[in-house]
RNA sequence: GGUCUCAUCGUCUAACGGUUAGGACACCAGGUUUUCAUCCUGGAAAUAGGGGUUCGAUUCCCCUUGAGAUCACCA
């Protein structure tokens, strides 16, 4: 295929929501992939729906996800501008060529004549279509009443990357408005112009355009232009119920998933694996590996629900395959407020010991912080510890005490910890469940930390030895 | 109601008409000297229903059912 061009056409009325995310990814892949060209254009034609700061936020996600784009609103391109309210002369000229030619018309009735005639067509179960009231002598269009296309219905047959082959007949063809009473244009027209005058090969969009497509097919050869390939890409739906995911359903923000430290590559590849696979048993895809092995016609046809769960595990993975220097540089505005003056180096070492199972970086604050504070002794870790709520009081202090007396004897390394503590379970008759549980809570007061030898050698003897007194004092 | 489309474990999915219907997430059990996590092993879990075609249907056809999209001066 010579140079590629597909694009990113969303509205700015609001944050991108990982549906939206997907099908911009699928387009940027079928781009990267081609070495060709990806392009983000606004369709700002909708004045009241527009949101203030949409439009940076959009850009801003694409960005953040690595989903660069060649040509855009802010960037220079051959083919702008790339917001459709700066390109009114375009749809105007290519509204005039239709007039010209018999193929567009003003439309005569008021919006309350129009929805009449739906509201009749809906009280008898009938489809609505415009056409079966298309005035005879409609007046000289002069921008004060909508335009409307002249359409030409008949019957489609069509291939669509994602679908397949598709056909409807001509009962789904109408007059559908070119441009509004605004002076701005409708999807429906300008979607058709821009793509053409910005030479779009690949049409990637979500299924609820998909309806409209032979009316599409109709303007394209009343425009007299080449229709460029289609791709429909089923929607994302909600995890619960029938529903697609819509912002309403708590879909998130993608940049919400992006602070909460969710890895834009680990979002990648799991929006990629929604709805796709490649063939074989790979669940997880580099960028480099989805722009090698994407394709369009391995998307699935139905849409497939969403399942944070399995994000959440993508996102562990990708953070257990990462460099602790890598994954340092990451987190670095995750840490507890606590960790404010701890060095580089020490939160580093606390960082390794806590890399295997962190999911997702804003759990760091609850994972890490009794390394860089006191917590408050909490009785009921023991008192609903099965083993350890059999021992008296007494039982407890005498063991911690034989740690204490242990610990004093050892250098704090990982290895010499680990000798100690078995020689404490052999000179205590204890079992490792009892006497270790013990130790952890005394030294953390959580209910879960990494690994005791790990976690006292990262404390060090100091802190250590203090947090175990006080929970002996805390028993007296 | 019309039109178009879709249908495999709870979820995401694999299976040129011939497989004990495979994998992953989640779940359950066991193991890796404590917890949580990682890792390993094992388990439960699906072809919506009914008819065809065929020696043989998850796979092809039809019907039913269910689901999605659409029928805007929104995109």
């Amino acid at each position: 295929m010579s140079n590629v061009r597909t694009r990113f056409a969303p509205s700015p009325t609001g944050f991108l929501h990982v549906g939206g995310i997907r099908t911009a990814l699928f387009a940027w892949l079928v781009a990267r992939q081609n070495d060709g060209q990806f392009v983000l254009r606004l369709e700002d034609t909708d004045k009241k729906r527009e949101v203030a700061g949409a439009d940076k936020h959009l850009m801003e996600s694409l960005k953040v996800l690595g989903l660069d784009y060649d040509e855009g609103p802010d960037k220079n391109g051959n083919f702008g501008p790339y917001r459709q309210s700066e390109r009114l002369d375009v749809y105007n000229k290519w509204a005039q060529k239709l007039i010209d030619e018999g193929r567009a018309y003003a439309d005569p009735y008021s919006p309350e004549e129009v929805q009449a005639f739906r509201d009749e067509a809906k009280k008898n179960k009938q489809p609505f279509l415009y056409r079966n009231h298309r005035p005879d002598n409609p007046p000289k269009w002069d921008g004060t009443k909508p335009l409307r296309f002249k359409s030409d219905p008949k019957t489609y047959k069509w291939h669509d990357e994602v679908m397949g082959e598709l056909s409807t007949g001509p009962e789904v063809i109408d007059d559908f408005v070119l441009m509004k009473t605004d002076g701005y244009p409708t999807y429906n027209f300008s979607h058709i112009v821009d793509d053409a005058e910005m030479e779009i090969t690949h049409v990637i969009r979500s299924q609820e355009f998909i309806a409209s497509v032979p009316n599409y097919l109709n303007l394209y050869e009343a425009l007299r232009l080449d229709r460029p390939i289609l791709a429909t890409v089923p929607s994302v739906m909600a995890l619960e119920g029938t529903k697609k995911l819509s912002k309403r359903d708590g879909a998130k923000d993608v940049l919400d998933y992006v602070r909460d430290g969710y890895l834009p590559e680990a979002l990648v590849s799991f929006l990629a694996t929604l709805g796709w696979n490649d063939g074989t048993e790979q669940e997880v895809f580099t960028i480099d590996e989805l722009i090698e092995k994407f394709s369009l016609d391995r998307i699935q046809k139905s849409g497939a629900r969403f399942d944070e769960r399995r994000l959440l595990w993508v996102n562990g993975h990708f953070i257990r395959q990462i460099t602790l220097n890598d994954l340092y540089d990451k987190v670095e505005n995750y840490w507890p407020k606590e960790a404010k003056d701890a060095d580089d180096e020490y939160k580093k070492r606390v960082l390794s010991i806590v890399q295997e199972r962190l999911k997702y970086f804003s759990e760091l604050p609850e994972l890490t912080q009794f390394f860089f504070m006191d917590l408050p002794i909490n009785p009921e870790l023991i008192s609903s510890n099965k083993k350890l709520k059999k021992l008296s009081n007494e039982e407890l202090k005498i063991l911690l005490e034989a740690t204490v007396s242990k610990l004093e004897k050892s250098d704090f390394s990982v290895n010499d910890l680990k000798e100690k503590l078995n020689e404490l379970l052999e000179e205590t008759d204890t079992k490792p469940a009892v006497l270790f549980s013990l130790v952890r809570i005394a030294i953390t007061q959580t209910p879960a930390s990494p690994g005791l030898a790990d976690t006292l050698n990262v404390l060090g003897k100091e802190k250590s030895i203090s947090r175990i007194a006080k929970q002996i004092q805390a028993l007296s």
